[in-house]
DNA sequence: CCATACTGATCGAACGTTCAGTCAGATAGA
DNA sequence: TCTATCTGACTGAACGTTCGATCAGTATGG
């Protein structure tokens, strides 16, 4: 649970430090237990920094969860001349990486935690309205490509891609608060079979 | 937000109007929020009578979620000789009926919130993973039927219903931490044409 | 010498928890 | 039937702790 994730290892400024030290006290200690005290833990410095560079503790997690979305939202790739097929399993593996590292495991632990807080905080809800809609737009940019380029059917981009991020953000979900990590291979597995029945033009290859 | 879901609308017991009381504050206070304060002010009684009928808050919350697993499993429909694939909506809309009523929606957030507690406290992923498990369960029961009965192709059931069950979770999720309620209704057309080309078996009516 | 980074002491509020004690009703011996 | 005993639901005041937040003041680099 220390590992941490390779956009915020080296933080430069003041202020990503912060955002790593809240990052790791967020992990080891869960959303309930993230105190401004064991935030100045993790950062090494006293509490009243804290309070010298955010006005108080709501500024300081609402910066940090934009600053989540925002690097989260800079890891997806950005690949325009491959396959779609293969640029929609990168998008997908963005979010869901196949193997579950301990790091990666905190940083999907962290957005759980943080997603739930939107359902009472509506600035929470707005930051992730956002960011589906952001990841959203790649994957409907990826599929009309396909469309385009006639390896997809004709399908309804928008809705398409609705159903893959709803399924991408169950797997995130229940990969972290189920007991195994089932959820997210049988996610990413299923999608794979989804795009080859209902997204593959011709020349089905269904063999299960 | 002061709606009450019909399992514990009319609670028997002091336990069952503490379980009340316990809901109606985590819907309205988060989870964030629940202190045993409020848990009291929603039961009409003092705090310190929930100390009378429970160790700490912890046995309490501990106590609070499996009684809305337990109340939530028994609320999934047992339609036994009916048409597979109605039996498949039936299951579905149990999870993510479709108009999402405020008594509904305070009760999936309060399931989101409850959920992401499993990130960091086992005990609630124990739970989690065995709610998880049962629905898990119907909805692979019911494909087996399916396959039986020659409605559905003979797909692997469990992989299918882990599938599905993750697309449910994702929209139960996202329907009360995103902005709109498109995840959920987007998510059931999908997986409705999921269910039409990947498990159907014959005679394919694909429209869109 | 001035601004910025930074600290330690400290505060009031809110939290979970405890406890002595009240009250209504059931039980039962004389 | 009167009275003593017991029980379980229930309360209000208080405890110790922890939290977020403040502030006066120190160090430090330009």
């Amino acid at each position: 649970m220390g590992e941490t994730p390779p956009f915020l290892a080296n933080p430069e400024t003041t202020r990503e430090s912060i955002m790593r030290a809240t990052y790791l006290a967020l992990c080891e200690h869960g959303y309930a237990g993230l105190t401004i005290q064991r935030i100045a833990e993790s950062f090494g410095k006293s509490k009243s920094l804290l309070y010298h560079h955010y006005d108080d503790k709501d500024e300081l997690l609402l910066a940090f969860l934009q600053f989540m979305l925002e690097e989260h939202e800079s890891s997806v790739p950005e690949t325009a001349d491959d396959d779609p097929r293969e640029r929609l399993d990168a998008l997908v593996d963005a979010m869901l990486p196949p193997e579950l590292s301990a790091e990666h495991r905190g940083f999907t632990a962290a957005m759980v935690e943080l997603r739930a807080q939107a359902a009472h905080d509506e600035r929470y809800s707005e930051q992730f309205a956002e960011h589906d809609r952001a990841f959203q737009d790649h994957l409907v940019d990826v599929i009309e490509d396909g469309i385009e380029a006639g390896t997809f059917r004709d399908v309804d981009a928008e809705r398409v891609a609705e159903f893959v991020g709803t399924t991408v953000a169950g797997a995130m979900t229940r990969r972290v608060t189920g007991g195994d990590d089932r959820a997210a291979t049988t996610a990413r597995d299923a999608l794979e079979s989804y795009v080859e029945q209902v997204l593959l033009a011709d020349d089905t290859g269904a063999d299960t």
